[in-house]
DNA sequence: GTGAAAGCGCTAACAT
DNA sequence: ATGTTAGCGCTTTCAC
């Protein structure tokens, strides 16, 4: 067991009161005073011990993350956002993985977090508006992604819908006109899911141009098959049932993966017999061959701005408490080959 | 503040000490107690402060995991199955990311981990040999990777020659002689790099097959640039350069990737004119075009070999402390279409 | 500006 | 088989 705050003040010659003082940057400390104190610290290797910290503070200074899986890469780069803007804020995270599945999610939100941690960054995807109710636990939370709108808590999502349609008009501008639709939820349009959202965008972009939107073209996806086996089926099923298509949206990059390689196996070519532009902006996306056109949602964005949130309500007195927030970040087109764009290096 | 053992133990009708038995399933409790309790706890909806058991106990059963990124597949991949292993053995993740600097992977087992974790899996790619000194920390530690061996503390690697010598035995296998190596040290062979054991390994195949290492045919790549673009870099050089080849042995699967992404560039066939085989078996990798074959150096094994010594540490008793030991998973060859096999589903 | 002391919720030694 | 009780190391109120 390493030195405690009895042995810093013993060797520094003052009262554990004042290392106290020290360690947590209480102002009104003599510079001499604060001096000893430091060099105590250091020459006994001194470490606050957080558990006692959080016994008596009700701190921890660590939050958890519950993604369905850091297998998939959207999850892992936002894991990735997440953790160095916690870091940067002296956080910790735990990762816990839903594995998207309902009663995980609801574990999550409940029993499964005990007096641990000081708040908890959410995303689900299989809870839906009818679970609003379930968020009123007790910690800070706060919720990412778009299955639950209108909830108790503070909310960071995305711009779904016209990102979704600035995709579809960036199609429309390099002159497509057939444009497939590939992970249209099976249920049809319900307000909460992404893929609704996207959907939505899609039609409106559609409506705008003039253009009446074929049902041949927009294809279905489970939303355990949103990866790239999904995407390739969707692309294959579309070649062999005859429709007439030159450009696919895929609602995410994932799925986009998928319809490359799948395209590349029914011999069309990308972009020039077809077109491709994904949602996500994950790294690989700019790997692929070729380079696939994709929605930069504001990732690294979402992560700050849902930290910070969290931050705030954690630290909110239970007086002055604010009501519930719904934020969401810029959103851009990053252009690439796969809509007939040179890739730019590191973008 | 939520309730506590005192007030379960009043709704009970018992004593603190008799919840806490239940709790951490003390044997000698009346089934009648036992229940009474349990009902006590569903009711108030009680559960244990983790701070509270932490300060006591010395444990909070929540662990480190330090790796370089989470945008490295590889890497998320691994913390996906540490957080499953270490769920399954109740025990919680920290993640935290090195991005690979010393600095930050030397505060990773040093100042950085106050009294908290109860212990650490930390896979460094910047220190080395020199730094074993630096791993004598207080807490249980078990180190991933290859950087540092006889190290004081469990090692968990992999099989890196022997593994990528049958790497290069299939690409021989399927009739290939001119086999080039992208992503070999820049400083030649130092016994701690991946790189370099895994070159090895290609080194010993080419000699049993009697076949004279051509150096034109190996690559180098910076460790910083073991990605795609790195991959792609090195395998449009190759061509420029206008060597001979026929086949390509990538040291990570990401550099595969881009392997194949510059192979199709240079309008190279794969498989027919050039053979590709990767190493790490990254998801990824089953589904790009073609899909690559590459090495499985066990990965889900290794997290449960490196969660498993750690447990052992952790409730090890200072006095019969076992010697350090190093483990090794089996490793196997995964054969996909980037070698002329065809891709297996769900593989 | 600094010290003394209470107590956060729990575990475990000891008592019954 | 269950109850009593002393801390674990820290923060914080209240003195001085």
């Amino acid at each position: 067991m390493g030195p405690t705050m009895h042995d810093v003040a013993r060797v520094a010659g003052v009262s554990i009161k004042t290392v106290s003082n020290v360690i947590n940057d209480y102002p009104h400390v003599r510079p001499g005073t604060r001096d000893r104190v430091i060099e105590a610290i250091e020459q006994l290797d001194y470490r606050p011990n957080l558990s006692a910290r959080g016994l008596r503070s009700g701190r921890t200074g660590v939050i958890g993350l519950a993604v369905p899986s850091l297998r998939e890469n959207y999850f892992a780069e936002l894991a990735d956002s997440v953790i160095r803007a916690a870091e940067a804020r002296g956080l910790g995270v735990i990762v816990e993985q839903t594995g998207g599945q309902r009663d995980k999610e609801l574990l999550a939100v409940s029993t499964s977090r005990p007096r641990f941690l000081d708040g908890l960054l959410f995303s689900p995807v299989s809870l839906g508006q009818e679970d609003a109710g379930a968020l009123a636990i007790d910690g800070p939370l706060v919720l990412l992604g778009e299955r639950i709108f209108d909830g108790p808590t503070d909310h960071v999502t995305m711009h779904n819908m016209s990102s979704a349609q600035a995709a579809v008009q960036h199609l429309l501008e390099i002159g497509r006109r057939r444009i497939a639709l590939v992970g249209a939820d099976l249920n049809g349009i319900d307000e909460t899911s992404s893929a609704s959202l996207r959907l939505k965008g899609y039609m409106r972009a559609l409506e705008e141009a003039g253009i009446e939107m074929d049902p041949a073209l927009v294809r279905t996806t489970e939303m355990s098959r949103w990866n790239r086996a999904g995407g390739a089926e969707a692309a294959h099923l579309l070649v062999r049932d005859g429709v007439e298509f030159d450009a696919v949206f895929a609602l995410s990059d994932t799925l986009g993966l998928g319809v490359l390689r799948a395209l590349g196996e029914e011999n069309l070519r990308v972009p020039d017999d077809v077109a491709v532009i994904g949602f996500d902006n994950i790294d690989e996306s700019n790997y692929s061959v070729p380079s696939m056109t994709t929605v930069d949602p504001g990732r690294e964005e979402i992560a700050v701005l849902a930290v910070d949130r969290l931050i705030e309500r954690i630290s909110e007195k239970t007086a002055d408490r604010r009501p519930p927030e719904t934020v969401k970040p810029e959103f851009r087109i990053v252009k690439r080959e796969s809509t007939g764009f040179p890739t730019i290096e590191g973008e």
